[in-house]
DNA sequence: GGGATAATCTGATCGTTGTCAAGATTGGCT
DNA sequence: AGCCAATCTTGACAACGATCAGATTATCCC
């Protein structure tokens, strides 16, 4: 009858499993490096049977849903903050792109569930268009001199930067950048130098079309 | 002794098992969305035993592999073909987006395992720099006026080109640019947009710095 | 309070997967 | 012919996702 297990007081019940398991599982995700999460693993890391989950998700997928949405919310945060120690004159826009690529790398796992999620949902969490990281980049966009009466416009831009922002962030690692990275002097300069390279796309030698 | 199977001619060591195992991959992964593959499932649309395929692959992994490299070939092949038939003097930059992005929306299967493959490895395919899609882009950026003895410049150039392209293809799926393609006239329209607003990068109001 | 009802957790089980070891079968070389 | 190495099958193992019956507990109604 006592609850004097090394661990913790072991309630029969275990108040909160659902916040339980989705501790778990972030221990888990930033432990393990790119592996796929087992289900069966977050509910050991739990300290609870195989079946225990169920009872809380209908799925595996379910529970990497609720760990994606933590992912989006901790981005905001810390695009939100990347944002406040920045120099106010500077450019915000490459202020939020940086930060965005270097919680891609530093929640390597963790960035991978959410775009998994939002891959298979075929859409990104809602609450990242209220007050998430969305309407940070909108919200930036305003601040440095796009109409907000123009809402294609706005979405336009948005989307493009926030599809340029997840393709440093998957790429960045990859070792044929190193000695570009190297040369550059380091991880901040080499973002800031590709991210002001993204105007390639507007045509160049175009001066006689149109 | 008679061969007569209903399927095909079974011979008992199956000439090229390894050509056949890769085939029968892609089959599967043009046909099965987007799960992951099962490498039993390889082996048992290629008509062996489960363990057939560790005579020419080590691990899963190294049949994924196979299957990426096939996909980079193939996705150089329809870039190569975007340009053939593209207008010359346009802009071939963006022709050369589109068909990236193209082929990963109707290939959807075997791009995620390309670029899975390319991140576990922590790098792309060596021939992509020789004479694959990385090559092409090289090429059309020097086409385009980059002086090519900048080596550094160049690179940053493919390699910023390159991360645009991949987050676009990875996104555009995503129903919230529903309406927004619809706006713009469909999905060609939409990527040319998209990559003509990749200039959002460089600094805007940031005429009194520097 | 007490008892019914629903929620939660465990245990056992099924089908599937990746991987390996041991044995059967075959092609190629001498 | 005869041997060796490559190839393929069979059988097995652990781990996984998922489900179900049953044990345990919380909640609510009287």
């Amino acid at each position: 009858m006592e609850q004097a297990q090394l661990t913790e007081a072991r309630p029969y019940h275990h108040g909160d499993l659902r916040r339980a398991l989705v501790d778990a599982g972030r221990r888990l995700l930033e432990v393990e490096g790119g592996a796929s999460i087992s289900l069966r693993a977050v509910a050991r890391e739990a300290g609870v049977s195989p079946a225990a989950p169920y009872h809380h998700f209908r799925d595996k997928s379910e529970l990497l849903d609720a760990l994606a949405i933590e992912g989006w919310d901790q981005l905001a945060v810390q695009m939100r903050a990347a944002l406040a120690e920045a120099a106010p004159g500077r450019d915000r826009l490459v202020t939020l792109g940086v930060a965005y690529v270097q919680f891609a790398k530093m929640n390597p796992a963790i960035y991978r569930v959410m775009f998994d999620c939002s891959q298979s949902h075929e859409s990104m969490p809602e609450k990242l268009r209220d007050e998430g990281a969305y309407r940070l980049v909108c919200d930036t966009l305003v601040e440095s001199g796009i109409d907000p009466r123009d809402e294609v416009g706005l979405e336009l831009a948005a989307v493009a930067i926030w599809c340029a922002a997840h393709g440093v962030a998957e790429m960045v690692g990859f070792k044929e950048f190193a000695p570009l990275q190297a040369h550059l002097g380091g991880e901040a300069a080499f973002l800031q130098a590709i991210f002001s390279q993204l105007d390639l796309f507007r045509p160049r030698s175009a001066v006689t079309a149109s």
